[in-house]
DNA sequence: CACAATTTAATTTTGTGCAATTTAATAGCC
DNA sequence: GGCTATTAAATTGCACAAAATTAAATTGTG
């Protein structure tokens, strides 16, 4: 076990790194197509959220995203100094701060359709190999999320 | 093409969201399994590389996991101080820096051993199902990475 | 040989991403 | 009604990740 040639220390070997570095690859991808929008990834996945339903709670876009609000917050500030959405506190229940879309933010929508269909060339696959594929990273996610409290 | 349902524009939809957020996912169910090494998952990637080959430069290791010397040098100054790896400036090239790896470094490849083990239960898929997932998003990382001048 | 172009790494800046803590508000319970 | 537990955001601290800039060294070309 001693050698790496027998190791499972195996960097070609391992699904992790192809997940990590896909994704680091995919951000990179995206850039140039989202420069035009002045957006970085994770902010057009937000918009995307709010393209679906306007007005929702910091919590639901987290959900949604599988993020916090560590990570949203600053990111949420940012996408209000750049004047695409709003941020204001629910009167019904002061906890929670609601976020809507402005009128830039809502017309950003139809430049944002090109997107989707820049980056399925760039993916370079047919749809039903995306939809496969997708589904499962989905499954192994949940696995993944599933199985982080049980290591703890 | 304006109501949402219709539209590109939805993150079910999204193969890309598929890659970031299961990425997401496994940095966090890496953290319990590397606590006891002290590492972060970048981190131990860093490590994996220098097991299966001691003595590499910076921009070597940068074009193994594919990250860029920003990524790599606080990184790597981390593991240093962490007292994993040595950094010295190569004599013949100066522009260049040479990583090794300590006595301690070393020793941890034992320890590490059991990480890919302990993911491979959270992945709960067959070597079999691992293996072509892998292979699929290695593929799509090139087509990623190949688009990218396409779209500058 | 000289000099521009290239290469390599470090540095700087901006923007996530996560854990842990704090603060404020709500909900449950006696 | 008051106490406790829970929930939602914000905040703080730390660690990537990428783009742009800088600095040093090497290479290529005339």
């Amino acid at each position: 076990m001693r050698d790496a040639g027998e190791s499972n220390l195996k960097l070609e070997n391992f699904l992790c790194f192809a997940i990590y570095s896909t994704a680091n690859a995919l951000t990179r991808a995206y850039q140039p197509r989202l420069a035009a929008l002045n957006l970085t990834y994770p902010q057009y996945l937000v918009m995307v959220v709010l393209w679906e339903q306007k007005n929702q709670a910091v919590k639901s876009i987290g959900e949604k995203l599988g993020l916090d609000s560590g990570t949203l917050t600053p990111l949420l500030k940012r996408l209000e100094i750049a004047g695409l959405i709003t941020r204001t506190r629910d009167r019904s229940d002061e906890r929670q701060v609601l976020i809507g879309l402005t009128d830039a933010g809502e017309a950003m929508r139809e430049k944002a359709e090109s997107v989707p269909l820049a980056m399925g060339k760039a993916f370079g696959c047919s749809m039903g190999e995306a939809k496969t594929l997708r589904a499962e990273l989905m499954e192994l996610r949940q696995k993944l999320i599933a199985s982080i409290d049980d290591a703890k």
